[in-house]
DNA sequence: CTTGACCTTCGACAGCACTCCACTGTTTAC
DNA sequence: GTAAACAGTGGAGTGCTGTCGAAGGTCAAG
């Protein structure tokens, strides 16, 4: 697929795409005219990186991930002890949010929410 | 307090708390010799910035709550509206991780874990 | 009265994640 | 065959959030 039919389907920019090729985080073949032409995979692909970016994770660490995916031979024990670890960083991010709003409640409950409790 | 001591308490540098102050986001009073002369409860304040900034706000943002907690007649009522609206953001990032937790778990279970669902 | 720790300002720079622009080439429709 | 819609490149610019360095003022201790 060129990269207009993408940039619709993922409601990205097509510069972001670019942006995007440029540090690695996509790739794609080249037509003889030179254009982009991505394989439909990306489509997913993409939506992951945008959650995992709204998650927190910078660019350069989905690339990471992304990479190391892609590298493992396919052990699908290897593929699977990777996404294992982003499970958890799940739930240690939940854990930490979940600390947080403990304490702001507590702070609501007080009747002075910025004094250290 | 000086900035250092401000420094130490919130464990940010000297040069993150002229930043903040410079956009508005903390303020002082000046020494006669032009030191900045913090208040203490500036220490819990720049918890709660950092608190917010994890959560996803951009200090403007944040900036524009503390102009709402100075014009609002009883601050703490209206501290506790924004921790509790906090609160609010923390669950829907929960809800937000716990989907990209489905996500992940089920790609673990396929044995193809880039691959389109 | 010097040393060292503290503070000041100003301006430049950096990393991230885009976003836009100018200019050019390709394909499709009429 | 020309216009519209699509694609390409390179480079500059933006907004956010800091971070650093240079040059200098203030203050307490020895």
């Amino acid at each position: 697929m060129r990269i207009g039919e993408l940039a619709t389907q993922t409601k990205l920019s097509k510069d972001t795409i670019r942006f995007y090729e440029k540090i690695g985080l996509v790739e794609g073949d080249r037509r003889p005219n030179g254009y982009r032409d991505f394989p439909p995979e990306t489509v997913p692909w993409l939506h992951y990186v945008r959650t995992a970016q709204a998650l927190g994770f910078s660019l350069s660490e989905i690339g990471k991930h992304g990479e190391q995916l892609r590298d493992s031979p396919d052990s699908a024990a290897a593929l699977s002890a990777l996404l294992a670890d982003k499970v958890q960083v799940i739930d240690d991010r939940m854990a930490e949010l979940a600390n947080l709003r403990a304490d702001l409640t507590e702070r609501i409950g007080t009747g002075c929410p910025l004094r250290p409790i």
